[in-house]
DNA sequence: GTCTATAGGCAGATAGAC
DNA sequence: GTCTATCTGCCTATAGAC
């Protein structure tokens, strides 16, 4: 089965995002040009535009990209624990991963910049936390069920304090750039979910 | 007494500061100019520089006031209430009130952008959470103490968890102007502690 | 696909008159 | 203290050659 694009342009376009996605999650979409993903690729801001019309495109990929990566890690998750308590400390590892590589959630970062985004990037980065949400209010359903959770609440709300939580978690230990920061409050988060 | 500086440009600078206020805990730091400021006032640049000769000076002074202010409003709150159970709820309280007021917390905003602040800036920033975290531990061990509240940990590592976890909440529930979603986390993170 | 060249705008900042 | 005028630099974006 041949490719359905070329495959040089197809690589382009991943360097492209790899080097934008990292800028963004550490420096913020206002923080980052096309200069600085151009420089770092070796190639000119005009072969930018030719990937992505503008910088809105641009962002809206990344976090398209991004919270379909971030939602294969859940079902990769899902295929190798079964217990809700384990898919939940498996979820937290996931911002740690991302921590631990110095950075932001993407979507975290772009929060904080909600006002100044284009309108089709603000509807992507709400629809991660959706998303995300929805994944874990199965979870914690689940984990109620057969008694292995206990909160109070519905699990969408529950989901939701977990996503803040970790979020948070991340925000704030990254000025402190101190990993330990965050896990300890993201275990603080999921002891109080313990039977 | 007389005061110390001409009247007029004390206001000059408070007007300036309330207005750079707004805009960075909506925008962020990067997303306002001298030129919105200076706008909103009817002045010009220019005389914003005389002021805040640049932009870090500016952003320096903001979180001075800022947490002064909220060192203020927590010493009020200790002089108010005894319980420190009620003084929690009156911490997450303030946040609420941020909120309100479509703002997100000018360090909690900042802390996102860390990464491209100026370095008193940066300092400044986690000046800010290290005071709060100190004025948490001590209501939380107070409160273990008399037994009004029970956690896991020292009080400094709960504190941080509390910090995180409101700052999260802001952060999250902005995108979806939902006031609620703010609450809800955060009477979930404090009924944890509860005896 | 990638380049050179450039447009057009806005940013932070300064000089100097009043 | 505030102004006008201006500078310099960086930004996003486009035109058109190769």
């Amino acid at each position: 089965m041949p490719a359905t694009h070329p495959r040089q342009q197809v690589d382009t376009r991943q360097r492209i995002l790899d080097v934008a996605e990292r800028l963004v999650q550490s420096r913020g979409f206002k923080g980052f040009s096309y200069a600085d993903v151009a420089a770092e690729l070796g190639i000119t801001k005009a072969s930018l535009h030719y990937h992505f019309p503008g910088k809105a495109e641009l962002g809206e990929a990344l976090i398209v990209r991004y919270g379909a990566r971030f939602m294969d890690a859940l079902e990769e998750l899902d295929g190798r624990v079964s217990d809700p308590r384990a898919k939940l400390e498996g979820y937290a590892g996931l911002y740690a991963g991302v921590l631990r590589g110095k950075r932001m959630c993407l979507c975290g970062i772009l929060a904080a910049e909600y006002e100044t985004l284009p309108p089709p990037m603000r509807a992507a980065v709400v629809r991660f936390f959706d998303e995300n949400e929805v994944w874990l209010a199965r979870v914690l359903a689940q984990g109620r069920s057969d008694a292995t959770l206990s909160f109070d609440g519905s699990p969408s709300e529950a989901a939701q304090a977990i996503i803040s939580g970790l979020e948070g978690a991340m925000l704030v230990a990254r000025p402190y750039d101190d990993l330990a920061r965050f896990q300890s409050a993201a275990a603080r988060l999921l002891s109080g979910l313990s039977t």
